[in-house]
DNA sequence: CGCCTGTTTGAGAAGGCTCAACGGACGTGG
DNA sequence: CCACGTCCGTTGAGCCTTCTCAAACAGGCG
């Protein structure tokens, strides 16, 4: 069941109160919800979207793509993060996104972004909040893109999304869902399908995970954490304002 | 002589209006101005900030650092850019900033920003905006690093800096100031030094750019901007809300 | 003059890429 | 129930873009 109580955006300490009158306003301004299916189009790029959203089950990916067809993932969604801020910020999206699994969103119509600014200004610091740290994840996977080696690269990104994961209480004891194949994993990461497949193998190999029916198992958290070179830190809690 | 009037920021198209009123307010909550000399931290990794900026002149870059010292340009900064927006809505910032030239900057105290919100929500949408337009660029970024081959990074770079230069009125005719070193360069890009500097000098050789002096003039920005897949949609206006 | 920062150039190594083929799981239709 | 197509993961061979290491050069400054 979609309802606010339990939307995973209180998970990420925003939205942390949740009294009645912000409760009725934000359900006066959620006009709808809409479930799709994995793999169906969220955001098109270049074309004129009016709506934002809120993820509220399921995964998304945003991803750019240059005219010959070579696609970079620039961040994955999950539970709790907006879908479609930088979209509604501008004219036409310069980026796509897109269903990673079945997902469930909350509507929220790009005219009515304004009004949330105007009336609620602690609602509007926390899509604020939560784009700052969007982009905030955006920068480490251009570091591990520019400056790491393969390994560490896949490494990086699996431990990112174990600790989000278990951020969403959706992990335990180092076993997560984890929807990406490895197409998904080598355009996140600037690398080939046949490299990616290879540095898999070599991780699997010497004990860091298994990955069976989707469902990841990292045996050596420790050491591919060590191998990422990703801090507790990135993962940071809402400010006090 | 640093005026709100002469901000760059009107030429971003944000900040638009610029009424008594709402001068009278910016300037009440600008606590200072600040004047730093090239090579300047302004926000150091890890250390807590209480100011946020707006660059008034000047270049300055967002970078974050691996622990053995390699490091990546996330974006650059040019009049009229926030700085550390990202490092005020977290405790702890995660990446470094450092002044690229001279810069001068206003400062504004951190827990004013929550006042902006509060009272003034055109301008607190300005922020968020400009936050959002952050983003874009950073993906762009990371599409390149992730996707493109060195020569295709290298003239997406330049592209996408004369491009911002030219709507901030700091080019002409395909000459505009350049304060970037090839080891400035290798770092945003994800490339050696050394493989940096036989790019460059291959499309200085294919009559590309010549650069002197500090001085960038592009001598063939039809066929750079072809080489760098960077279009002009790339570079938004400010939505009508 | 000597030092420092930044640029240039070369030789050799290698990490990652391309191309190609194969295998397994699953769903569909005859 | 089997044949087939499709999606996804796997593996190998050879190549090439980019890296590393090293050295030398140019300009500015105390």
């Amino acid at each position: 069941m979609i309802t606010c109580p339990n939307c995973s955006l209180r998970k990420l300490q925003a939205f942390k109160t949740l009294e009645p009158s912000r409760l009725a306003f934000i359900r006066k301004i959620k006009s709808a919800h809409l479930s799709l299916d994995a793999g169906a189009d969220i955001v098109v790029p270049e074309q004129d979207s009016d709506e934002m959203y809120t993820l509220f089950s399921g995964w998304a990916f945003r991803y750019k793509e240059l005219a010959d067809g070579r696609r970079q993932i620039l961040n994955f969604l999950l539970p709790g993060d907006l879908v479609g801020l930088q979209a509604s910020m501008f004219n036409t999206p310069q980026h796509g996104i897109a269903a990673l699994t079945e997902v469930q969103l909350c509507v929220l119509p790009r005219r009515k972004v304004w009004t949330v600014f105007e009336t609620m200004p602690d609602l509007a610091f926390d899509i604020t909040w939560l784009g700052a740290r969007e982009e905030s994840l955006i920068d480490h996977n251009l570091l591990a893109v520019g400056r790491m080696n393969a390994r560490e690269r896949v490494a990086a990104l699996i431990i990112g999304l174990y600790k989000r994961s278990n951020a969403l209480g959706l992990a335990k004891d180092g076993v997560f869902a984890f929807p990406l194949n490895q197409n998904h994993i080598s355009d996140a990461l600037g690398l080939s399908l046949a490299h990616t497949n290879k540095t898999l193998a070599y991780l699997r190999r010497i004990g860091m995970f298994t990955l069976e029916g989707g469902m990841m198992n990292l045996t050596n958290p420790r050491a591919l954490q060590r191998m990422g070179q990703v801090f507790d830190a990135e993962f940071q809690q809402r400010p006090l304002i």
